[in-house]
RNA sequence: GGUUCCGUAGCUCAGUUGGAUAGAGCAACAGCCUUCUAAGCUGUGGGUCCCGCGUUCGAGUCGCGGCGGAAUCACCA
């Protein structure tokens, strides 16, 4: 065993090395100086050192050039701190060389670690609601709502993984005029057809006869116009329309033969939308009806009315005036009386803070619905919910194609079922056309590629920075090398493959035998690496960034690939040299297998 | 028009609280499998970080002004 000061706190040398720095300062040019000027980032590559204070903030203690105070504080550090093996002086950075000694003793430490997070816990674990999701039960789910369930998901992973408790919530948008559009189509077209009668999933099933409403309705449309009549005029006195708000009245007051439909085509919709999110791989705990939460709505308008705090137009619709607040006039009920989005909003907030008391709502909801979201806070403070704070839009972008945006009306809406289909036959070819699972059973196989597949379409939407619109390239997310999530697994499946052959000859990983080897500067520079991983987590938590933990993932796996390039592990002579190396190698395929995790992809023992 | 977000290599994307010579992948070209999985590794070429001004010892990063793009401002959700 090694020994070294107690006072060298193995999770941040940073925080040491400032405090010493401090101390530094403070002997050597008598002032105190405040931690933000003391700067400390890891050295880049292409110099020698590991960690490297930016020495100009500190130029107005010493009162000499950047070289001198640089060399006169490293050779302070060398002097008192035992760490530090070395220094040199660039410009005005001074790059410190961290001894080999420390790194082994630090990475002893990292190795013995069980779940690789427990840096990442917070001292004060909240409960947040995500939710995410947040269907229609009108259509079929697509690639945006594949976004949104991936990032959803990911997230409640991220936060629980820091020692949060977290809720998984899905609202579903299960009425409103959009939902009466496919049910007056079926009802007036569909001949009695079922999921079960044509086959058809039940939520694709439906989406026709959505996508035949507006078409019918275009219909009469361009009939009326043609007659003259305005396009906005048009619209309203189109006979369908007329029909849906009639069939919409209906709904909210209870209409039984109304309701049945209802339910019967929400049915579908569920056991269509259930075997999409399996294969997904998501799921919530706690699923929210609008049907439910708009009446909790309804009465919340109708109390901040009585307050004054909304106001009753001429024909009898309620608004809010939110200019004081930089915002519009918003409608929360129309003049019919019926409900709209903002409405059940209102509802569902309310309704989830009492069953909940939640810290944090975080609602995954594309950023075309910033300004509703807006609204919704701005709206919840001025009815005196203080918690509203808590309200957090994780707003992500839109998901493009190559050729814009997708439409519905263009037929260029990427189905997710279609989709997953695609990147799981896609991965199949692909193994196929490599020849390493020969011997697997068809079974293990189906599930290898479906780990491919998906961890594939997966990692390729979660890389981008959520914030950030995304193109989404067919051609692209099914390659399998470089930037991809299959590279990853690969790395990971390399090492698993290892560890394999290194049972067949009866050798073991040893953490406790790690000390008296002399490591490389590549294991050093893979130390370094993982040594990131708990603080990639927690920024990741902290920013509600998927991404920043797919990216690491990808360094990681790099960085991994060269040293199994450059070096062999089994082969090695020196036993102390090998174990060391498979050690390395144990750590990176736990940190892997974790850090994809939290993205919700799986990894294959083999590939 | 108002508000918000975005603009980095041919394409898709990284780029920590402002730090050193701006990085990957894809695509193109040239190499590396009798040795732990070649879904890998190495190399070459590729940049006015949209433009301008400002703050700073130092700006892709911060501020202001342009230009370009997206979203939104619905009795749709």
């Amino acid at each position: 065993m090694l020994s070294l000061q107690a006072e060298i706190c193995y999770k941040k040398m940073e925080i040491v090395l400032k405090s010493k720095i401090k101390e530094a300062v403070k002997i050597l040019y008598n002032s105190e100086v405040t931690d933000d000027l003391i700067q400390i980032q890891e050295t880049r590559k292409d110099f020698k050192g590991d960690f490297t204070l930016v020495v100009f903030p500190l130029l107005r203690f010493s009162k000499n050039t950047p070289e001198n105070t640089g060399e006169t504080i490293g050779n302070y550090l060398v002097d008192k701190f035992p760490a530090i093996s070395g220094f040199n002086v660039i410009k005005g950075f001074l790059n410190l060389e961290i001894s080999d000694t420390w790194w082994v003793e630090y990475f002893e430490k990292m190795a013995s670690e069980k779940s690789h997070l427990e840096n990442c816990q917070v001292s004060e674990p909240e409960t947040i609601l995500v939710e995410y999701s947040s269907p229609n039960t009108n259509k079929p789910l697509h690639l945006g709502h594949i976004r949104n369930n991936l990032l959803g998901y990911s997230l409640y992973r991220i936060l629980s993984a820091c020692g949060h408790k977290v809720v998984k919530t899905n609202i579903v948008n299960d009425r409103g005029i959009h939902i009466c559009k496919s049910m007056l189509a079926w009802q007036k077209f569909g001949n009695g057809e079922t999921p079960k009668s044509s086959g058809m999933k039940g939520d694709h099933l439906v989406g026709k006869y959505y996508v035949l409403f507006e078409k019918e309705y275009r219909v009469q449309i361009e009939k009326l116009m043609l007659e003259g009549i305005e396009e906005t005029e048009a619209k309203n006195s189109a006979p369908l329309m007329r029909e849906i708000r009639e069939m919409l009245l209906k709904w909210e007051a209870g209409d039984n033969e109304i309701f049945d439909l209802w339910k019967m085509m929400n049915s579908w919709v569920y056991a269509g939308f259930d075997e999409t999110y399996k294969k997904l791989g998501v799921d919530f705990d706690k699923i929210y009806y609008e049907s439910d939460t708009y009446k909790i709505g309804k009465d919340i308008v109708l109390t901040a009315l009585k307050e004054n705090i909304l106001y009753r137009n001429d024909d009898g619709s309620i608004w809010a005036d939110l200019t004081q607040d930089g915002l519009d006039q918003k409608l929360l009920l129309r003049s019919d009386g019926t409900a709209v989005y903002m409405t059940q909003d209102l509802g569902t907030a309310v309704n989830r803070f009492n069953e909940y008391k939640f810290d944090k709502n975080i609602y995954v909801v594309g950023n075309e619905q910033n300004y509703h979201f807006q609204v919704l806070k701005a709206l919840l403070k001025r009815m005196g919910y203080k918690w509203a704070d808590g309200l957090i839009h994780f707003s992500y972008g839109m998901v493009e194609l190559p050729e814009g945006r997708m439409k519905s009306r263009e037929g260029t809406i990427v189905d997710a079922d279609d989709l997953i289909k695609e990147m799981l036959e896609t991965a199949m070819e692909v193994s196929l056309e490599l020849g390493k699972l020969s011997d697997f059973s068809e079974d293990e196989k189906k599930d290898i590629f479906r780990k491919i597949g998906m961890g594939a379409l997966k990692y390729y939407i979660l890389k981008v920075d959520p914030r950030k619109n995304m193109t989404f390239n067919p051609v692209e997310s099914i390659d399998f090398n470089g930037n991809t999530g299959p590279f990853i697994q690969y790395t990971y499946a390399r090492i698993k493959s290892v560890f394999r052959k290194a049972e067949l000859m009866g050798i073991n990983a040893d953490e406790s035998m790690l000390s008296e080897t002399k490591v490389g500067t590549k294991e050093i520079e893979l130390i370094k690496l993982l040594r990131k991983f708990s603080e990639t987590v927690s920024s990741a938590a902290t920013v509600y960034s998927p991404a920043i933990i797919a990216n690491y993932c990808y360094e990681l796996s790099r960085e991994y690939n060269q040293f199994y390039h450059d070096y062999t592990i089994l082969g090695e002579g020196d036993v102390a040299i090998r174990n060391f190396r498979l050690v390395m190698s144990k750590v990176t395929s736990e940190i892997l297998n974790k850090g994809m995790w939290l993205l919700g992809i799986e990894m294959p023992e083999r590939m």
